[in-house]
DNA sequence: AAAATTGATACTATATTAGTATCAATTAAA
DNA sequence: TTTAATTGATACTAATATAGTATCAATTTT
């Protein structure tokens, strides 16, 4: 089972790239060069990340994407719902042949409460918590003065 | 995104007819009549279930399924990993092109934290509690004494 | 012996995910 | 003012996962 696909993790990774530059014009193709994500399916998700207006483009040469959003208010649930529909556990796993009464059923609340401990799970990690952690985690040792 | 596909869904449903009806053998064939499960679809997930110790089989005329494990002690996280694989969340999402440090990398760590809550909360749901509840949510109002 | 069943396995169909290609429109720069 | 680098839009293909069907041998009860 994996939670996140491709499109989602290669939404996150460019995400954090317009962040890290934020301010700046970034092109796909670069984006798409230094991360190692394919050209044309980058282009994609990056022209639906303008349609939830999360960043924004420049045609022409020295165009590119530009972070809109701030990237504290983005987060990683917002980006499952976008490139993967929104989290449901089952349509309704119990139907009418089994569970007779959906008013007082148990188990629907069972499964709705865990639905929105995945998304609220997600919701804590936001694209802007995602950068300064990498950078932390990218940061050399500070050296000891002797 | 779908977190319980059809086969664990059915899965689900087939082990509670059984756990209903512990200490005798279900035919595959009923289970799918009442639970409107395509047959052959449903015979191949007993199949697995009685790999993994869950259930016992009879052939023959009167044969059938029957339950082995205490359905207490199936969770649906067990029934994801079987028929969904193990929950992760990204196969390590940020790569060396970005992540130059997975040893101390926070952005795992999160991921990793993620993919544990995901798991402890479908742990916490058994095939036992899952049906208790269900037989609360179909038992009828108790008659008030006039 | 007949009928109802499971075991094993191969097959098909559908949907989702992943990736590629094309061409028009725009913009900066040569 | 032409050229090159870019995005917008959209159509297409390929690979994989999910869902469902079919077949036949072996077993067991009646
Ligand atoms: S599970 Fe859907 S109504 Fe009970
Ligand atoms: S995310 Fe995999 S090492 Fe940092």
């Amino acid at each position: 089972m994996k939670v996140l696909t491709k499109n989602t993790d290669y939404a996150i990774r460019a995400l954090l790239a317009l962040a890290a530059k934020k301010g700046s014009y970034l092109s796909a193709k670069s984006i798409a060069t230094e991360h190692d994500i394919p050209y044309q399916f980058l282009r994609r998700l990056l022209q639906e990340m303008i349609r939830y207006d999360l960043i924004v483009s420049k045609d022409g040469v020295q165009g590119g994407f530009m972070m809109k959003k701030d990237p504290d208010e983005i987060t990683v649930t917002q980006l499952i719902e976008i490139y993967q529909g929104k989290v449901q556990v089952s349509e309704c796993m119990f139907r009418k042949q089994i569970c007779g009464n959906r008013a007082r059923c148990v188990l629907r609340h069972e499964i709705m409460r865990i639905e929105s401990v995945v998304q609220s799970e997600f919701e804590k990690v936001t694209i802007g918590k995602l950068l300064r952690d990498l950078e932390a985690a990218n940061k050399p040792e500070p050296e000891l003065k002797p």
